[in-house]
DNA sequence: TTTGTCACG
DNA sequence: ACGTACGTGACAAAG
């Protein structure tokens, strides 16, 4: 038997759109409503299995019944232009499910849901229609019911005639009636004034249909009942006619046309990735393995398979000349543990395959990979260097391209996105991603043979593909300049830095790891015994337990799962039981040993070297990250967490460590961004910036700033550069909210230009979507206009913060490639190691110390030319924490 | 895998 | 009345 499922496409838009908050993707296209729809969809066929379908949509202003009577529906709301926007996309999910779906002048989709109820169903085509709205009860018969969405857009309920007939005591056909009768607010139908469903419910108990209540107008109980019926009998029979859904819609249609053809899963992942329906699609890829692949995408490439150096000398031509990519197979992306496997080259038709070992030995191929004129576009630039030169000894030039890189330009919120999103979102989608190809977690393996062949070459394949279009891309977003003068070059000091590494003392670090488990033993002995009792201080559950359950300490903040226990919670427990200031001493500790000393300690390599990895496509604004370990938070404020730092020394006896960091860069860029004069004489006269603002702030001369005061300022100045609110100050100085708002207040009025900056950059945010800082790193911001106060608000101190942070990392990144520059230049033996965001760490041979301190802060201090001066503190020792 | 916590700029 | 400081990554516990 054949299922015909009725969507009134309509009716569930709107219940999606007000349902779901007002959600928006990367380039901010609304899509809650879409998102509801396609989840009711996807439950529908789950749940449903129909063999037909189709969505029926309004089409027009004016339908039919506003011949009859024209204000039909005239107090309805125009569709909201964030909704209206999102049916094209319905559509296209539509198509892309293979879901017949149509609309016809005149008539709303209720009628062509009626119609097609009445026609198609029989004893071999059962039709279940589906929508929000009640009035579809109407058509319900013993071959057609109502599926009712409830809360919510997926959860609904089911009506039948019995169904029906039990909640309101009526046949599904007096629905209309019953509407007749009291009408319907929302389609401005105005049934009789004064019956509501109560009244209209017990009409109809006693009479069957409007037309049998009105004759009988006479009969009816109460004086006051029966003078309204009278007075608005032509009104009740109007309003029932309004009501009927219009059965005898002449359609084309038959119930083959209606046929569900499957979905196109290339355009189903094609459109989620552009909707960013990011759960649907790991939804998908989950449920449906077979499902999915299916349907895939997959485009097959053709490659060639070269295993000798003779066949590759027959691709001398090949390698000649032209703009050319390749996709580096690898065992890991790790800097050094990584190794080759194979390589894949493409000129756009041709792909060419090549074993490591051939890639190690033959010189056409090795020529080709280190010529600078000899343009390659990759994906991953830094990791195909990294590999590349500790597995076959091969520098990599003429990169002159990076997708990773330009993607992540296009777009720093998604972060770090596979090849495979990248052909979904901006290619043809024709290439599966590594977690279908290679399996996932625990079923993950390394390919073999043809079937890796097959997927490297398609890889190297798209990489080409995609080359002219993200360059068209760029160009349009006036990103060429930081990809080609500042990202592509970083990649290669990146690579560099990473594979140096930094090494490690290790007698010292397990020095200081004895010693930090050995206080961490007392304390825990010391806590154990005050409480009584031997519990696992880690465990945020356990503690809370013990201190506001056992000790009856005074509940200040709650998790979602239960107490807080935080460290500021703790802090302010602290005077009034003893035992706190251990657990906060003991967390203190605990996290230096098992995040710094164990943590570290694995991450030592063989050359006993820690080598980090640079994440340069992971963060929105524009800085750098830090991963496998994380050295971009070793500890620095707590004298005890600082020692760390005494493990990373030099990896040649008499060389040093120099560090260089920026002295309040944010509020520099922040004089600069604003030109606010007082702020950039403050930073011309090279200013205590922090007891400035102070003296400013509280009025006070120099003298007279306390170190509260100065502390005070100082967070102030920080929230300015994160975008301020009262609220936030308060819980960052521990002061009432009132107090947070003065400060800031006056701050504005001593800093005027800072005011006129940040309402500036968030009208401009409003306006185009997006921020930008100095160089024209872009970052949108969807939100920015979103009604929910707290997104909205979310979105505004990123307008004011990202400008900042992104021009101090723009500025930063330029220092590194000039300084690599110079270095090279020069011919130093000093070695860049480590950005730590305002802050550069290098290895210094004694005898350079002079000329590499004058160098680093020359060129970090001329980086880029702001209205304020840049300032560069340097400082050398026998390690980091000398260093300082 | 998610949550709470805490290290850094 | 609303309700969060900006940007990260790692670890331990618990689901």
């Amino acid at each position: 038997m054949d299922k015909l499922i009725l969507v009134d496409g309509n009716s569930i838009a709107y219940r999606a759109f007000y349902a779901l908050p007002l959600l928006s993707n990367a380039s901010g296209v609304y899509t809650n409503s879409v998102y509801g729809f396609t989840m009711m969809l996807l439950k529908i066929l789950e749940d449903e299995q129909p063999t037909h379908m189709l969505v029926a949509f309004d089409a027009g202003k004016t339908t039919f019944r506003h011949k009859d009577f024209q204000e039909y529906k005239g107090t309805r709301q125009k569709t909201p232009a964030e909704l209206s926007e999102q049916f094209p996309l319905i559509k296209q999910v539509l198509d892309a499910f293979g879901i017949p779906y149509f609309e016809k002048e005149d008539y709303e989709a209720d009628d062509i849901i009626g119609t097609l109820a009445r026609t198609c169903a029989c004893k071999d085509v059962s039709v279940h229609i589906v929508s929000g709205d009640k009035d579809l009860l109407q058509l319900v018969n013993e071959d057609v019911d109502l599926l009712l969405t409830r809360k919510g857009i997926t959860e609904m309920e089911r009506y039948d005639s019995r169904a029906i007939e039990k909640k309101y005591g009526l046949k599904p056909r007096q629905i209309i009636d019953l509407k007749g009768l009291m009408g319907d607010a929302s389609d401005n139908i105005p049934g009789i004034p004064g019956v509501g469903e109560k009244t209209a419910l017990k009409l109809l108990h006693l009479f069957p249909s409007v037309e049998e209540v009105v004759a009988h107008a006479e009969e009816l109980p109460g004086k006051k009942l029966r003078e309204k019926v009278k007075q608005h009998r032509e009104q009740a029979l109007l309003s029932k006619k309004l009501a009927t859904i219009y059965t005898e819609v002449p359609l084309s249609l038959n119930l083959d046309d209606l046929a569900l053809k499957g979905r196109d899963g290339k355009k189903v992942v094609q459109l989620f990735e552009r909707l960013e329906f990011n759960s649907l699609l790991s939804r998908l890829a989950k449920d449906g393995e077979s499902n999915l692949a299916q349907h895939s995408v997959e485009r097959t490439i053709p490659y060639q398979y070269i295993e000798t150096d003779e066949e590759l000398d027959a691709w001398s031509r090949f390698f000649a000349d032209g703009e050319k990519s390749f996709f580096a197979e690898v065992t890991s992306d790790h800097p050094v543990r990584g190794k080759l496997i194979a390589l894949a080259v493409s000129d756009g038709k041709t792909q060419l395959v090549l074993p490591a070992e051939l890639v190690r030995e033959n010189n056409m191929i090795r020529d080709w990979l280190t010529r600078a004129d000899q343009p390659k576009t990759v994906y991953d630039a830094k990791t195909a260097q990294s590999v590349l030169l500790g597995s076959a000894n091969l520098q990599v030039e003429g990169l002159s391209f990076d997708v990773l890189l330009a993607a992540y330009l296009l777009d720093p919120s998604d972060s770090h996105p596979s090849l495979s999103r990248i052909v979904n979102s901006r290619g043809d989608g024709g290439l599966p991603s590594d977690d279908e190809v290679y399996g996932k977690g625990a079923k993950r393996r390394q390919l073999e043979g043809e079937e890796l062949a097959k997927h490297i070459a398609r890889k190297a394949y798209y990489i080409h593909q995609l080359g002219p279009v993200l360059q068209e891309q760029l160009a349009e977003a006036r990103l060429e300049q930081l990809m080609y003068n500042l990202e592509l070059p970083l990649s290669s000091i990146l690579s560099k830095m990473e594979r140096r590494g930094v090494s490690v003392d290790k007698s010292r670090l397990n020095e200081l790891g004895r010693e930090l488990k050995a206080s961490m033993d007392q304390l825990e002995e010391e806590i154990h015994e005050i409480a009584g009792v031997v519990f696992n201080i880690n465990s945020p559950k356990q503690l809370g337990e013990i201190l506001f359950d056992k000790l009856g300490l005074p509940v200040i903040k709650k998790t979602k799962t239960g107490y807080s226990t935080s460290a500021d919670v703790l802090e302010k427990l602290a005077p009034q039981h003893e035992i706190v200031e251990k657990i906060l001493h003991y967390r203190q500790v605990g996290k230096l040993y098992s995040t710094y000393i164990e943590g570290l300690r694995k991450e030592i390599g063989s050359d006993g070297k820690i080598h980090t990895q640079f994440q340069q496509t992971v963060t929105a604004t524009g800085r750098l990250s830090s991963t496998e370990p994380n050295l971009q938070n070793i500890p620095i404020r707590m004298e005890e967490g600082r020692r760390i730092r005494q493990i990373f020394i030099p990896s040649q006896e008499s060389w040093y460590m120099l560090s260089a960091d920026y002295s309040q860069i944010e509020l520099r860029v922040l004089a600069h961004l604003s030109r606010d004069k007082s702020l950039q004489k403050a930073f011309r006269e090279d200013k205590d910036i922090h007891s400035h603002t102070a003296m400013d702030v509280f009025g006070v001369c120099e003298e007279e700033v306390t170190p509260l005061m100065r502390r005070q300022a100082k967070a102030v100045n920080f929230g300015i550069v994160y975008g301020i609110s009262g609220y936030g100050l308060s819980r960052g100085l521990d002061i009432p909210q009132k107090e947070a708002k003065a400060f800031i207040d006056r701050y504005f009025a001593t800093y005027p230009g800072v005011k006129e900056y940040m309402d500036r950059i968030v009208r401009q945010a409003k306006k185009d979507g997006y921020v930008t800082t100095m160089l024209g790193r872009r970052r949108y911001l969807p939100k920015i206009n979103a009604r929910n106060y707290g997104e909205r608000s979310f979105a505004e101190r990123t307008a004011m913060n990202t400008p900042i942070q992104g021009t101090a990392a723009d500025i930063i990144k330029h220092a590194m490639v000039k300084l690599d520059q110079h270095m090279a230049e020069k011919g130093m033996k000093s070695r860049m190691l480590l950005q730590v965001h305002d802050e550069l760490i290098f290895e210094v041979p004694e005898e350079e110390l002079p000329e590499m301190k004058e160098l680093v802060r020359n060129t970090m201090e001329n980086a880029v030319e702001l209205s304020v001066p840049l300032k560069v503190d340097v400082n050398v020792g026998s390690n980091w924490y000398e260093a300082k």
